[in-house]
DNA sequence: CCGTAATTTTAATCTGGATTAAAATAATGC
DNA sequence: GCATTATTTTAATCCAGATTAAAATTACGG
């Protein structure tokens, strides 16, 4: 249900995707969602706690496996964007935040905020660790994790894409960082 | 009043933002706005378009003014980063293409290809003339456009953050290009 | 099979904004 | 000043889609 949901905002926009859409492709009626579902935001808020659950569970398992701060990082990027574009997706665009009731809307904006201090701390810690050039660890995550929210935004399903993204993004994204000035 | 909508849309989300919001922002009534505009959808989109030719100036004027590729590349990103957090800003993020009318929605979808297909031509330039390393060039734009195309969501106007996205992005983006391994 | 709970549908409501029409006000050229 | 046009407001509508209530169907343990 959160997938046919992600799927709809993502295509038709928050306001183009009726209740009746969702329903529609989960063959059901609109009237249906409701014994899931409180009502439309309660269903938007799940949607982007599922899109968060996928990158946090990409940065556990970089941060549980990489060698160090780079390497986390780039296992990071495959790991979420494999999620993104492949089992688990598709995953929320999170526009429409604003418009959550605002216990939702705070609950989710913590989560994003714990998860970008997160991937700076990686950062930091790649620096401390010599293997990623001193840099503004803020900007450089901003850039970085905007490329990768914006991916639902544009990516359809199509597996020969997914197979590229997954392979170009991290060498795109990390290029940057290396601090040996390789690539 | 474009600017005035597209801060709305962007801080309260499309949904969220009422004509009455974005009129009371310009000290109006909601109603005022129907003499400029025909209804919401045509105030959305010209935000749109709007958002859309700050990007395409920018890369005129790169591409007027790059020596090679690379340094258009860079400088593409210098000037629209600098209009979108300066001057020309706020611009609108474009969540909510999917329910513009069938003929705005296609204006928009094909200006947006234009400009990713021109960018990726200069990727392309930059290859043959020796300045960017060899590369997924569809890849390589979707990664670059997404990270910029993103700011907006983030950006709320602050000078000194400003001067950083401009200074910090264009370096970490465009590391990944650069065919001599520098950054 | 039966009873109970889980799920879905049908058929209404209900409502927040979008939209409109007419009237009021401001600006501008002469 | 006056006529004309430009702009804004007031005061209603209007309506797509969200939401609800009750009834119908399905699933399932005993």
């Amino acid at each position: 249900m959160l997938r046919a949901a992600a799927r709809c905002f993502n295509e038709k926009g928050y306001s183009g995707s009726s209740l009746k859409d969702v329903a529609a492709i989960l063959g059901l009626t609109d009237a249906a969602l409701y014994y899931y579902v409180r009502n439309k935001e309660e269903l938007v808020y799940l949607c982007y706690l599922r899109a968060a659950d996928v990158g946090r569970e990409a940065l556990d398992r970089a941060v549980r496996t990489g060698s160090n701060g780079l390497d986390t990082v780039r296992r990071y990027l495959r790991y979420h964007l494999a999620a993104m574009t492949g089992e688990d997706g598709p995953v929320a665009i999170m526009s429409e935040i604003p418009s959550l009731r605002p216990e939702h809307r705070d609950r989710i904006l913590e989560i994003s905020r714990r998860h970008s201090a997160r991937f700076e701390d990686v950062l930091e810690s790649g620096i401390e660790d010599g293997s990623i050039a001193p840099c503004d660890v803020r900007m450089t995550g901003n850039a970085i994790m905007g490329s990768l929210n914006w991916v639902p935004k544009w990516f359809r399903g199509d597996a020969d894409i997914a197979t590229r993204v997954v392979a170009e993004f991290p060498t795109i994204l990390s290029a940057g960082l290396d601090a040996s000035g390789r690539r």
